[in-house]
Formats: C-alpha cells, structure tokens, sequence
DNA sequence: ATGAAAGCGCTAACAT
DNA sequence: ATGTTAGCGCTTTCAT
C-alpha cells in the first residue's frame, strides 16, 4: 500500500507522482516547473498522474531549494484591513500581486506600534518576499536589521521615522493647503483643525499644511480651533460640539480623516448648522455625494497607492538597485457643497 | 567568513546560530521552540546569538519537518477584499487567528468562479492550514478532492453547491421574509424586488423569501417588478427607473444587496420620490443613518460570520471531527425611515 | 543535558 | 532525454 492511497488525509508529493507515472522525480520537477526537455510521452504520463493524485507541487519547500529563494508571497501591513481607505489600498495590492501570481498576508496594526512589529515578524518567519506598510508609531530604526538581510520593504501613505526606504504617499501638506485656501477665498479665517495624533506622520502634515495656510491668510488659528489627538468619530464629534458651542465659534470645519468627517457632520446636524458652516474632510468616502449637504473633501486615491507601492516592491523584488525612492501621489479637491458655504459676518 | 557575515543579504539560518554560540544545531531548535531540556546558561548562549544575528525562524522549513505539518497560516476567499461587508468579516476572521499567531492569506474572486479555483490552489500549494471561503458559482464538487486529501475548509455567507462541508450562513430567507411583511403591514402590495444573478445562492434564498411572504400577503408580484440578474450599482438605477416611469409603478422596493440599495436612492432621488416610494435594503451600510430618508435595513453581521467562522475552522484544525457543521445567524430589520413610507393610494 | 544524523518535499547539479 | 544525488532549514529520533 503506497503512500497516495494509503493516507488519504495527507497531500501527495512529488515521490507519489513519480511512482506512479513510473519516472524519476526529476522529471517530475521538470514537467511541474515547465522546464524543456522532456519527451511528449513522458510529459502526458506525468501530467495524468498529477491529474489522478490532484497533485500540487508544495511551494514551501520549493522556494527552499530554489536559487531564488522566492516564496511568491508578500505581506502587507495596514492600519486595519476593513478600514474603507485601507481595503481599497489592499485590493490594488492584490490586483498587482495577482499577475504575478503572488500571494498576499494581510493583516491589521490599529496604530499599534508593538503589534506592527509583531505582524513584521511574522512575515519574515514565513519568508515573504516583500513587505508593504502603512507604518505607524515614531521610530521605524528596529527594521534596519530586516533591511540589512534583505526584506524589501515600500512604505505606503506614510513615511517611516528614523529609516530610509521606498515610500508611495500622498500630498497631504498641499491638500491642506488648497483645502484652507479654498474656505479662505469664500471668506473664511475662523477655521477649525480636527487631527489624530502627531505622531502620525500624515497628521502632522496635514496640520502644518494647515497652519501655513492660515498664515498666508493672515490668519493666527484660534488656540481652541486646532484639536489634535483625536482618535475616534465619537470624539470628534464632541470636539466640534465644543467649538461650536463655544464662546469664539469656527466658521469652517477642515477634518484630517474620514471618520471624523462624520463625526463633524452628526454635530452639525444635531446643532442644525450644517447648512451655516464650512466642512471640508480629508480622504472620500462612500455616499459622501449623498449626503445633505454633499460633503467636500480632499481626496486621496487609495488605490493608486496600493498599486504604485505594488510596482516598486516588484520591481525591487526583479532586483531593481537604486536608492530609495519617494512617490508622492497628488491629491484632488472635490468640491460637493460642504465647503462651499459662504463665511456668516463674524 | 561565515554565512551569518559574508552574505548579508541572506537571512540567517539556524546553523548560522548555533556556530555563533558554540551548540549544536538541536540546541537552538530547543530553544527556539521552548522545549525542555536545556540548561539556562546554554539558553542564555543560544538567545545571544539569536538577539545579534537577528535570526527568525523559517515556518515554511520548520513545518515540512514537524509532525504536524501546520504552517499556521490560514486562507479567506473573498468576493472582494474591498467590499465593505466582505472586509468587516475579514477583520473578524484576523482578530480570531491574531491569538492563534496565524497569518491570513486574503484573496478576491469578484464573483468568477474560475477565480475561486485558481486562488483556493494557490492557497493549497501553499499548504495552508485551513481555508474560509466565501463561494462562488454553481459546483463545487471540484473541491472534493481537496477535502480527501486534508484541507479543512469552512464556508461563509454563502452555502456551497454539491459539496457537503462547514457553512455560517445568514438567515436569508427569514430577513427576506421579514422585510416584505414589514411593507406589506404599511399597506404595500406592489413590491419590487432587486437581486443578483440567480447563480448567487444567497440571491436565491432572498428571491424566494421574497415571493414566499408576497404569497402570504395575497399579493402575486408584477413580473416588472422582480429584477434579477443585477451585478453594478448603475444597473440597480436603471432598474429602478425603468420600474417607476413603467406602467405599473411599485410602492415600495426590497434592494438585495448594498450597493443596489445606493442605486436605487439614486433613482428615487432623482425622481423625486425618495420620500414617497418606500426601501429597504438587503445588508447595513455605514451612513445609511446620515441619508434622508434613513435607510432601513435587514442587517447581517459580517463580523458574527467571520468569527463563527474562524472558530469553527480552528475547531476543526484542532481535530474536532464531526459530520458537517451548519450554523445560521440570525438577522435583525433595523428601522430607518425609508421603510415605514406607507404605501399611497393606488 | 547535549550532540549527531536522518529526512520532510523539493530543485539543481551532475551523471548517463 | 532521463535518472541519481546532494542539500535547502528545520524537527525528530537516537546516541551519548
């Protein structure tokens, strides 16, 4: 009784093919691998067998032995997979990878700097071949070992401290500029900022893009005006609520992400002034169109990120030697309606 | 010159760690399995050379030898990683394998099932533990022999066809059911109903909870009125139009799937009839609240799938062996406003 | 408690 | 054109 037949619970290996097309392993290998010269007649045998047993080379072990070491693998590492933003970003990823017929690990870091790190290591135990990450946290040094041993890594939508490697991002200082600018030109100087925390680098852009902005306006921000820290929808609804209800209200609203942006809009509802102040909200969002008034945003496009990341980690992957290079992706205001409302007299 | 310092752009190897403390190579292994066994001096030694040489297992070689064969990885096949519902059941399926320390390979189909067949061998050539699989098309019986052979596999949100194996499914039927005797209460008999191709099973089930609950309320359907075979947004649009400037205009719709709910508000809005003509759609989506009208729902929990899902899976991986399991879960009709427009005189 | 050696499924180099 | 063999990085078994 041989192996193929005898456990049926485990998967047959190549030995199991070539015992019963009758041939040699290396044959085997090489009808598998598509290599030339083996006979028609050889080649049939093989593939019925392969055929029979349902055989599927085990690509763990191949990458083992192979020159190249590649596993046809890579991992990818976002702030979390079922954030719209994020899983548009993955699909690209995935679009390109596909081609290649490459695999992907996804997985999720919710701003966690110890579970990035965690994440990262698990990819490099399972020998992927390149790393794609929406990094987070302050100091990216501790992957310098990784780089040294040859993990090709793109940084995405962000940048990594204290590292220098690939990065695709996106304009966030001039989209805050153009978005202050904008609410500026209809009139504007009482503007509020709502950002997450400054130790995302995205934030941090996106409030000096505001900040200089301002200043061109002949604007100082009102010290209550710029939240920051902000980490959830709820809070900055809140956030708002107290600008609002202040005594120094904004007359415009320029949100850093899109959960705030929601946030922004259930507290202008709720204080009926969503047809009084001024929103402009960072990233689009599904329905933004749909909603009374049509929110304005500046928008980034996540897929062009996923697969301009994609192209440069494949190229590196191809052996592609350079020094690191830096894309930044260009941003669009969309002007729906939210950020055309007019500055009220102060 | 050894490995670990020649080649640096190699990862190291077990090996290279035991020549830098001075062990044998089954001494490291302990260690980096945490087997008993091994004095704390030479475990000190070993954790050294590992700290310093930044070494990291290799999962895929060390699985081919272990007894058990896991390469703690698992695959979810989805309809579309990007797909807001599909991307929340991804979210709970990493939560699950996060405190496994399994990675998760994802992978999108878009509805081709010759998709679904290429990625679950890839999956397979991988050697994946387990797979979630989110099916497509009308036969799965292709995947018997992979079954024989070893590979657990669950499937969500949808059952598979000819195949008997693990389902967590969504109570189809019963919400299709719900949602027409909530209409039918307000005084509605002309319902349309919306739905996919009828290769979807899910799609079925809708349909024929749809046509069960119109029967109970006296109310044989307008053939104009039951539109199937939808795939994009734009075709739930023009189907919806085409049912309200027809001759026999429906009082109320029942959309079967999330973005043909956002067609068919578009319609209505741009008819005029938003507030006129009721809806409610198959599945929740973010900002159905923010609309106006609301949008009511029947609402399947994504995140319930994916978790039920994963554990059943990791159940599975455990050895639990028992015939087939088929879990349904439950539905909830979440009233908006969109729902409860009561039907106008006919 | 530690080491030596076999072998997991496969590819690549070397035979024939 | 086909077969034989060494060895990828690791775990396991057996020996010490």
């Amino acid at each position: 009784m041989d192996r193929a037949t005898a456990k049926a619970s485990q998967p047959p290996t190549m030995h199991d093919v070539a015992a019963l097309a009758g041939v040699a392993l290396a044959t085997v290998s090489r009808v598998v691998n598509g290599k030339p010269g083996v006979s028609p007649a050889m080649q049939a045998r093989v593939e019925a067998a392969i055929e029979r047993l349902d055989y599927r080379r085990n690509v763990n072990a191949s990458s083992l032995r192979r020159l190249d070491r590649k596993t046809a693998t890579i991992g990818l590492v976002l702030e979390d997979v079922a954030n719209p933003f994020m899983s548009a970003l993955h699909r690209a990823v995935e679009d390109c990878a596909r081609e290649r017929d490459i695999l992907v690990f996804a997985g999720s870091c919710d701003e966690d700097s110890r579970r990035e790190q965690e994440l990262i290591s698990a990819l490099r135990a399972r020998r992927v071949d390149g790393i794609i990450v929406v990094p987070t946290g302050t100091d990216h040094s501790y992957l310098l070992p990784a780089f040294r041993l040859g993990t090709k890594m793109v940084f995405a939508d962000r940048r990594p401290s204290f590292l220098d490697a690939d990065t695709v991002t996106s304009d966030d200082l001039g989209g805050a500029r153009a978005a202050v600018a904008h609410l500026g030109a209809l009139g504007h100087r009482r503007i509020a900022y709502l950002g997450a925390s400054l130790t995302i680098v995205t934030a941090r852009d996106r409030l000096q893009g505001y900040t200089e902005a301002m200043q061109q306006l002949g604007a100082a921000p009102h010290p209550s005006h710029v939240c920051t820290g902000i980490v959830t929808m709820e809070e900055a609804a809140r956030a708002v609520a107290e600008m609002l209800e202040g005594p120094d209200p904004p007359t415009a609203i320029l949100s850093g992400q899109n959960y705030f942006t929601i946030g922004a809009i259930k507290t202008l509802r709720s204080l009926g002034l969503e047809h009084r102040v001024a929103l402009v909200g960072f990233d689009d969002f599904a329905l933004a169109e749909l909603l009374d008034p049509p929110v304005t945003v500046v928008a980034h496009d996540p897929a062009e990120l996923g697969r301009t990341a994609a192209e440069l980690l494949f190229r590196r992957l191809d052996g592609y030697a350079s020094p690191s290079q830096h894309i930044v992706c260009p941003f669009s205001l969309i002007l729906r309606g939210s950020g055309e409302i007019r500055a009220t007299r102060p």
